[in-house]
DNA sequence: AATCCGATTGGAAACGTTTCCAACTTCGCC
DNA sequence: GGCGAAGTTGGAAACGTTTCCAATCGGATT
């Protein structure tokens, strides 16, 4: 807190050479070994190091990365940011983390603050989307990389994965197990991911023949409306499985089927969904669809780093498939 | 991706007026109402908003803060992180995240890089300390706030724990309870959490009366080593309580528990600590030593923001008292 | 020995903003 | 009606860096 930092020029002073000389000392370009060393020693001897803003103001270039979700805490997003990171610090970019809101419209106003020019790309998971988003996202001074739909038709750069397919994949496990009364207990249909897994439901349990469906919306992604969600759906009738529509729920459920006294898998298998650790480590240890969050995260990264190093670099698009892993609550290994 | 920013320069070209007065008319300083007037409207057709860069360079403040810690997706820090992000972004700060490495050397060079400028400030919560950090955070050109060791002597600014306190607290709540023979788990003791939590465990177990008191050592403080190192400990001899340094450790000591046929928290009560949501939604729940995260984050995000207006505001320590949440793991009420 | 070419160096401008200072206008007051 | 003060405005510098361009230097080639 109490040093002052030395610039560019006092080091250019010191070794007595021009201030143009020693930023190409410097940065290795285009010096004599003479003046690489003289401006070294001076440099060394002062402690520099180059200042982030200056250069940033002349590169046009933050070297920072932004990357927004509604909920940071969410284990989801916390495994993607671990995952963008790792890819982008390597490559000497910073990752700011920003929060979108739970809206549209304040999803949008963060990514209109890319005009204020703090990052050189934003990486953004929108719990919800509208039209101005889109346009806004279309229009940011910077790559814009979207995970968690598709957007292949705008030109817009996105990494999504197939989160319907993924509770088709659960849907079916189910049903090779023998089980035929299904529940699924979903989250608010008005959310990206809430209303993909209801499409995902839907369309599995259309071509496969089960003696029953059934299924609950519960408040939101939680253990605790989760709970609540499944003491109504197994309140309305008999069930021998239960889809969730991610980790918590699933939980929740669990818990609303030992309250009755029976238990999972024996009972009652159930399925969670995004693999989380918290689902790994539970008892009994969760079957649940992996999203692929860490590969989606890292997929996402990289395209940033294509686009924030390539300016023209087209819009891509990724898909990463989802992955049934089973675990004990449906009856698999351990 | 297409439109070009407008500058400040164009603003005022557009609005007929200088580029001081234009600054003026944004930033609402000493400016007529006409010109004001005049200015955003030429701002508002050209979608001008300040450049962050340009701002940053001229006001020798980049409005970032750098929250350092050795694993981002550990619960513990990223309920830190939330919560210093709760706290920063209202003020318009920006949170960049980074990680330290596991060394005290490797989390020293990351405190020498302030020196390249890119933020106001550092919350950092080393896992291991040497003297030669304690010195370059000294010397830092910012703020440096330290999450996890108390530093008073050394005027650097920090939010600590009563870790060894919280350790006691379990002991003694698991004596309270009528438990006589405790095991303790720990994680590697070279680090800041492992040394303080061993002192803690010590210090208790030496003032209260136990028939029997073993521990061992897990290889990091995750749920395979804590099942591990806790299959180790309870062949070793017979035990009616365990108390582990974390949440995780206490999992796997579950585990290993029930492995062996007996229940928890009838033939063993387990503690953990952290109070992760991991442990809250687990079955049984877990008896936690909260060291209250989000208070912490929040505490060092506060300090950081005075220091951070105004630089030579003093050094400040705070310390945040552990609290004992009982769960059914311990026989509590869920 | 003169010329040319490549390698190296220094001067200066530029990135976009804020603010100091001086100059100007306007108004009130004597 | 003139003078001073208060209120506005514009010019210019500054923050720290990189890089274009021109100038200089050395050596090699004719």
């Amino acid at each position: 807190m109490t040093s002052t930092r030395a610039t560019l020029l006092q080091v250019a002073e010191r070794a007595g050479v021009s201030l143009a000389s020693t930023s190409r000392a410097l940065h290795g370009t285009g010096a004599s070994p003479a003046m690489v060393e003289r401006v070294r020693a001076a440099a060394a001897e002062l402690g520099y190091s180059a200042d982030a803003i200056g250069r940033s103001l002349r590169l046009k270039k933050t070297f920072q990365v932004a990357f927004a979700v509604a909920d940071i805490g969410n284990p989801v997003y916390v495994e993607m940011m671990r995952a963008i990171h790792e890819v982008l610090a390597p490559h000497g970019y910073r990752v700011v983390v920003m929060s979108t809101g739970d809206t549209a419209t304040s999803t949008t106003e963060l990514v209109r603050s890319l005009n204020s020019g703090f990052v050189d790309g934003m990486i953004v998971s929108p719990l919800r989307t509208d039209d101005r988003l889109i346009r806004e996202i279309q229009q940011a001074p910077v790559p814009v990389v979207v995970i968690g739909r598709a957007l292949d038709d705008r030109g817009i750069s996105s990494v999504s994965t197939d989160s319907a397919g993924g509770i088709g994949a659960a849907v079916r496990h189910l049903h090779a197990l023998g089980r035929r009364r299904v529940g699924f207990l979903n989250g608010p249909l008005d959310t990206t991911p809430g209303a993909s897994r209801q499409r995902g439901f839907d369309a599995a349990t259309k071509t496969t023949a089960f003696d029953d469906v059934d299924q609950e919306i519960a408040g939101d992604f939680t253990v605790s409306a989760g709970l609540e969600a499944a003491r109504t759906l197994l309140a309305r009738g008999e069930f021998d499985a239960l889809v969730a529509a991610n980790d918590l729920l699933a939980i929740g459920a669990i818990r609303a089927v030992r309250e009755l006294g029976l238990s999972v898998p024996e009972d009652v298998a159930v399925t969670g969904m995004d693999d989380t650790e918290i689902g790994r480590v539970f008892q009994p240890s969760l079957t649940s669809v992996s999203l692929g969050s860490t590969e989606r995260g890292r997929a996402a990264a990289r395209i940033m780093l294509q686009l924030a190093e390539d300016l023209d670099h087209a819009a891509q698009q990724i898909t990463v498939g989802p992955e049934l892993m089973v675990r004990e609550s449906t009856g698999g290994a351990r």
